[in-house]
DNA sequence: GCTTGACCCTCTAGTTGCTACAGGGTGCAT
DNA sequence: ATGCACCCTGTAGCAACTAGAGGGTCAAGC
């Protein structure tokens, strides 16, 4: 099975531009070409971008998919390291979760302490100025 | 009171550089120079930039701070416009809250699932692989 | 009065993860 | 043969800074 850039795109839910994208930082290996200098890809290229957008999907950033990556292709090896990376990461998102959500508090409160009127008398305004 | 960029900085928990990037993009006006050259700020920058900073913490972007800096410098105005914005951006936050939620909970069960071994018949690894 | 060190200046380029052109070539159907 | 959808390369842009090069300024200590 041949496929374009473009229809590997759409089998990924991937844009052109970012295939492109990725082969030019070496996420993906430059692919042969068809006689039109098309990108042609196969089996293995759907593979390969199909793990990478689900690790996007799930916040890896692109340096932690190229680790993942690297760690798949070493069956024999211990998956410590892969786990110690998804525990790495899942503790990034916790503290971004825990950060979003005392934001949110101090939004909540900020906004519920505002009746209308003017902007002069507004403590939305005021929650943001000088203390 | 007349303070350097360095001593602003410190006052509001800013980097020199970063002072110098708000009044590129023009959020704060050019300040007074001195004999050397060098910008000298007074109270009203202090209150300016406190005001950005603590928008900035609250998660408002540049544009929204911009937006808001407008609004409290019209005092008669109903503040209304101002309410809208900053509902906004508590709705905003609170969808990121959920997007990692979900996130977090998927990558937990990834997580759980794995039991040590090598990477050929790591869970992890299969998850992100194809479906 | 001269040096040392901390500070300041401008300007440019890098970060992350794409996205959007501009200015072309290819391939297939009509 | 001509239109249209697709592909190619290369560059520039987004947010919100941050870091560095290559200089100038100022106060203190000797």
């Amino acid at each position: 099975m041949v496929m374009t850039i473009g229809t590997l795109g759409k089998a990924t839910g991937t844009k052109a531009e970012t295939i492109r994208y990725y082969e030019k930082i070496g996420l993906l290996p430059p692919p042969g070409r068809s006689g039109g200098n098309y990108r042609s890809y196969g089996e293995a290229e759907l593979g390969r971008l199909s793990f990478i957008r689900r690790a996007r999907q799930l916040g890896f950033s692109l340096d932690q998919v190229r680790a993942l990556l690297e760690l798949s292709e070493d069956r024999g090896r211990d998956c410590a390291t892969v786990d110690a990376l998804a525990r790495g990461h899942l503790a990034e998102v916790e503290r971004k979760i825990a950060d979003l959500t005392a934001l949110q508090r101090e939004l909540a409160a900020m906004i519920a302490s505002c009746h209308g009127g003017t902007v002069g008398s507004c403590r939305i305004i005021e929650a943001l100025g000088p203390c």
